[in-house]
RNA sequence: GGGAGCUUAGCUCAGCCGGUUCAGAGCGGUUGCCUUACAAGCAAUAGGUCGGGGGUUCGAAUCCCUCAGCUCCCACCA
């Protein structure tokens, strides 16, 4: 072998694994009679890019996804893409839009079909060109991902015939099913609107943001010229009478869409008002002042001016005048693309933000204004286009979700479906009894066209997969999360074969990996659709990851631009390294304040391994054959029980899901216990040689640590383990199975624990004195365990540099130092500057007095005693002993000073 | 407005049903060391009245109340 690199070059043993991993099929799953254990990926956006969430996000899938192979489970991980509607529609408009094209020209051109045809043509090009960029990367990072089971939110869309399958068909079947059976339904309701996309958007898809606003107090005259609105102040003095009311409020440019105003029934300001009219600013249109007890009184002047075609909130007053037989109108002023409609020149086609500063100047002009202040309020936004969205009614597709989501509310609540962390629990709770119909039809090309079909009046004929002869099908799409909600379903075939292997074998899948982001979009959505489907749940476990921040706290985001770029933190770091970096810090739901600086840990704990891999190469090259000496097989003993002890640990914190504990654990492990102290015990010292016996016990101890270790970083541990010893071709550590795992031997733990004991306390002794290692130390020791220090003495020395050991004082110098070791006393002979190793002694007792006391005053407290649990007394008296014992010694020692 | 969470060493955090090991870990700091695997390293070491106040208890970082600060989610009063 050539000479092994003093640091650890890792990009060329990163891509050789994978690939070798990858060609081998070492991923790949089948169903057996093995246990089953499914992932399924969230599936990124088909062209997106890998970002700091993804990495969190696909390490911890990838890490629980290898830990379960190694303890004997058939691990599927699925990987695949979304094709992700409204995103990918909008880069593709934005493409095309740079090469002078429009939808509208593309239909111009080529009629409406043959227009969508060619505009999803280009998209499928885009698709094909940026796609699998991310699943590239995620092989970069390592995942595991079974990559033969690829699967693709429309796969299977034929657009040569009707005859869709897969994906597709799961998708336009769910469809068909849901209207059939009543959940699906079409109807004209407010929904969101976002008029850059031209499309309408879920409750979920609008981001409310705060924006700096104006709150326009607007004059609305009276039409009835008699009619005087009296102004008193707190006192009822009556200040003022108007001829008109003031409205306030931060649209003006829906004043033209007007078509009532509501004040609160009880309010006592407005009572002879109500039923009288106003005339609209700049229109003649006269609108009548109604009661509604959703109006705040103490808002603005208390009046609203409602407009039902423009905001929720007024079009349920328009709905409740009408269940209550009065009607007003419903006049939509602003059209799908955001400029006005259905008004009169000159605001006629003017965009709605210039009308509002338009009109707003039209008001005060013509003294319809009384004040404009300063206001600062919530705005919805587009999620995908940041366009502010509008609310307006609209003719559309919904689910009926009530009833379709009861089973998924009592699947979390009993715990059938279980979150992690489990706080969620209450967020999902209230989602899921307030849930409203979701509107699932979208004003796009992309995605999942709705089967719906109309005749040439435009009227619904029916829902199926396929239309009859001179039907029109619906132009929408899907939203998009009514394809990923059966992700679970699709990817094992369940839907179009309920009863095929994968699905039986694979569903439930185990465990869900994601943010808490889109527990509602997508969470709650797949267990709604599991049990629709199969009357099961989708997965038993969600972890919910937290969001990926920067150093300050700040949320990772492109306009920001703090987030790294995953490739070049992985050129820099190495795969492991990230990986690492990503997980020393992320207990689950917790946000991840994501520095730098751990990722430099991780690579440097992969640089640690590495050296420690070297050492063993290179004593391994150097071997003679031959036994290990006692002190190597008894310190192997202990590094067995160490290992078995942490391996016990690293279950438990899988079981809990706590990652980063499990990867504290085993680093502590590696670099501590095995490199500090295992090692050190191990090699040769002063140039004496090393056995090949030794070797071997060295070699396997390393093995199982990198079995251990391999989850979190899957591509050193496979280097090391392939150099360590011959291995056939084929054989990979990624295809190994954890041993069952011994109970550790308790008697060893404790014999190492005082080894470690006193060779720190006596290191600390030579740093405070100077004393070189050259020079030996004799050791007078007093205990009442004396064949515990026999064995373990020899470790002992190999550290700190003994000279003899004597059992007892018999024989001691005048001048030594007391070193305590739980309840042994080291007695070492050296120059003592006696009244600084008073002074200490001192100190030294004086804290073990004030321990004492804190003990026996728990102990002669009858409370206590009666009160407390027998062990926990039992310790107390057992502490009290001890503090006894270590008084006594060191008052010996300071009498013995002089 | 409703809900959830957080506040422990300079930084990031762990401390589950109150009681050995309860005041911890990693990083950072300081001080020695190029000690034959590793300076991306080795050894030693300093740092906190566990956000403030009150209560329950023999005993509180841990349970309860309260105040303060921060974060997130939901609702969206025009």
């Amino acid at each position: 072998m050539a000479e092994l690199a003093k640091t650890y070059d890792p990009l060329p043993v990163e891509a050789r694994w994978y690939a070798a991993w990858e060609e081998a099929g070492c991923f790949r799953s089948v169903p057996d009679d093995r246990p089953a254990y499914a992932i399924v990926i969230p599936p990124p956006n088909v062209t997106g890019v890998l970002h700091m969430g993804h990495m969190l996000n696909n390490t911890i899938q990838d890490v629980l996804v290898r830990r379960k192979r190694l303890e004997g489970f058939n691990a599927v991980w699925v990987p695949g893409t979304d094709h992700a509607s409204i995103a990918t529609e909008a880069k593709v408009v934005q493409k095309l839009r740079g090469e002078g094209i429009t939808k509208q020209t593309l239909i111009d051109q080529h009629g409406y079909e043959g227009g969508r045809d060619k505009f999803l043509e280009q998209a499928r090009a885009w698709k094909d060109q940026y796609g699998g960029i991310i699943l590239q990367q995620l092989r970069k990072l390592g995942a595991s991902c079974d990559w033969a089971r690829t699967a693709y939110t429309m796969d299977g869309q034929d657009p040569q015939n009707a005859h869709h399958t897969g994906y597709y068909k799961d998708v336009v079947d769910t469809f068909v099913k849901l209207y059939n059976e009543g959940y699906i339904y079409r109807a004209e309701r407010m929904v969101n609107w976002d008029p850059v996309a031209k499309t309408t958007l879920s409750d979920e898809e609008v981001i409310y943001k705060e924006v700096q606003g104006t709150l326009y107090y607007v004059r609305y005259q009276f039409v009835d010229p008699d009619l005087r609105l009296a102004v008193r102040d707190p006192e009822g003095n009556l200040l003022e009478e108007r001829t008109y009311l003031t409205v306030a409020t931060t649209r003006p440019e829906t004043i033209l869409g007007d078509t009532a105003i509501a004040v609160h029934p009880d309010d006592a300001r407005y009572q002879a008002l109500l039923g009288q009219r106003v005339r609209v600013p700049f229109l003649a249109r006269e609108i009548p002042v109604v009661a509604d007890s959703a109006i705040d009184p103490e808002f603005g002047t208390g009046c609203l001016k409602v407009t039902p075609a423009h905001a929720k909130a007024d079009y349920e007053i328009y709905e409740r005048l009408k269940a209550a037989g009065t009607h007003i109108e419903v006049v939509n002023t602003i059209a799908e693309d955001g400029t006005l409609q259905h008004v009169p020149e000159p605001w006629l086609g003017l965009d709605r933000f210039a009308m509002r500063k338009q009109f707003a100047q039209w008001l005060a002009d013509n003294n319809c204004l009384e004040k404009a202040e300063a206001y600062t309020h919530n705005v919805g936004h587009s999620e995908r286009t940041d366009a502010v969205v509008e609310e307006r009614p609209s003719l559309q597709w919904w689910v009926r979700m009530k009833e379709l989501c009861q089973p998924a509310l009592e699947a979390v609540e009993s715990g059938a479906v279980q979150l992690f962390p489990d706080r969620f629990l209450g967020t999902y709770r209230h989602w899921m009894t307030n849930v409203k119909d979701w509107c699932i039809s979208r004003q796009l090309w992309w995605g999942h066209r709705i089967p719906a079909w109309y005749d040439t009046s435009g009227g619904l004929v029916q829902v199926s997969v396929t239309g009859g002869e001179g039907l029109a099908q619906d132009p929408d799409v899907l939203d998009t999360w009514f394809s990923s909600w059966l992700w679970p379903l699709s990817v094992f075939n369940g839907l179009q074969a309920p009863d095929g292997p994968d699905i039986r074998y694979y569903y439930p899948t185990a465990t869900l990996v994601t943010g808490p982001d889109i527990l509602f979009f997508w969470v709650a959505r797949m267990i709604v659709a599991g049990y629709y489907h199969r009357g099961e749940k989708p997965f038993d476990r969600v972890y919910l990851t937290g969001l990926v921040r920067d150093k300050q706290g700040r949320k990772m985001s492109k306009s920001l631009g703090n987030s790294p770029d995953p490739d070049a933190l992985i050129e820099r770091y190495s795969a492991d390294g990230v990986r690492m970096g990503l997980l020393l810090s992320s207990a689950a739901g917790n946000d991840l304040l994501f520095d730098e600086a751990l990722c430099e840990q991780g690579r440097n704990f992969a640089n640690k391994l590495w050296n420690a891999f070297r050492l063993i190469h290179t004593l391994g090259e150097s071997a003679t054959p031959g036994p290990a000496t006692p002190q190597q097989a008894l310190a192997t003993d202990w590094m067995a029980a160490r290992t078995h002890e942490a391996a016990h640990e690293v279950a438990r914190q899988f079981d809990d899901f706590r990652l980063s504990e499990a990867l504290g654990t085993l680093y502590k492990l590696i670099w501590d216990d095995f490199c500090s102290w295992y090692l050190e015990l191990i090699k040769p010292q002063g140039g004496s040689g090393f056995t090949e016996g030794a070797h071997a016990l060295v070699v396997g101890r390393f093995e199982e640590l990198l079995q251990l270790l391999s989850p979190f970083m899957p591509f050193i541990t496979e280097e090391i383990w392939q150099l360590l010893a011959p291995r056939a071709k084929g054989e990979f550590l990624v295809q190994t199975r954890l041993p069952s795992t011994p109970a550790p031997d308790a008697a060893t733990l404790a014999g190492m624990g005082t080894v470690r004991e006193a060779v720190t306390a006596l290191r600390a002794l030579r740093t405070e004195r100077n004393i070189p290692l050259k020079e030996a130390l004799d050791v007078y020791l007093v205990t009442d365990q004396p064949a515990r220090w026999q064995r373990f003495f020899p470790l002992v020395e190999r550290f700190v540099g003994l000279g003899t050991l004597h059992l007892g004082v018999a024989g001691k110098p005048e001048q030594t130092v007391l070193v305590q070791v739980g309840t042994d006393e080291l007695h070492v002979p050296v120059a003592v500057d006696v009244a600084a190793e008073r002074t200490r002694l001192e100190a030294e007792i004086a804290y073990q007095e004030g321990f004492l006391k804190s003990v026996q005053a728990k102990l002669t407290n009858e409370k206590f005693v009666a009160g407390a649990k027998p062990e926990v007394v039992a310790r107390e008296r057992q502490k009290e002993a001890d503090a006894e014992a270590k008084l006594s010694a060191l008052r010996a020692s300071l009498a013995a000073l002089g």
